[in-house]
DNA sequence: GTTGTGACTTTTT
DNA sequence: GAAAAAGCCACAA
């Protein structure tokens, strides 16, 4: 019985892992979204810590954009995991410039409720 | 069922 | 402006 669970979209079923997943797909290439707003999409604006450990357990495996999440400040935060330099190669195979602070969310920054496109401004 | 931890975020000193 | 601390949620043991 989940009578609270009718809150989330129905759209989205499963627990909170798999909502994050699917935030994590829903962002476009060329485009990078922080911790706090995966968690917020998914339902969860104050469990930004567990986003990252939800994609930690998924793995670098399955075809998921996990490397498009970044932490506020547009740092990569997987150095911890040893996962950063994969994660920078990878941000910047998709036309994302990686400076020594990490990206510019000003102009990578997914926008979901826009379909703007990076590098233009 | 309880305890501990973390790929974070925000507030305060 | 930079550094430190607390808060927060979900998952694993």
């Amino acid at each position: 019985m989940t009578p609270h669970a009718d809150e989330l979209p129905p759209k989205i079923a499963g627990g909170f892992r798999e909502r994050v997943l699917a935030v994590v797909r829903a962002i476009p290439y060329g485009r990078v979204a922080t911790y706090g707003q995966v968690a917020l999409l998914a339902g969860a604006p104050r469990a930004a810590r567990q986003v990252g450990g939800v994609l930690h357990r998924s793995g670098t495996e399955g075809g998921l954009p996990w490397h498009r999440v970044i932490n506020a400040a547009g740092g990569i935060s997987t150095y911890k995991v040893g996962a950063g330099a994969l994660q920078e190669a990878l941000l910047r195979a998709e036309g994302i410039e990686v400076g020594p602070d990490g990206v510019e969310l000003a102009r990578y920054l997914w926008r979901p409720e826009e379909t703007e496109e990076p590098g233009v401004g």
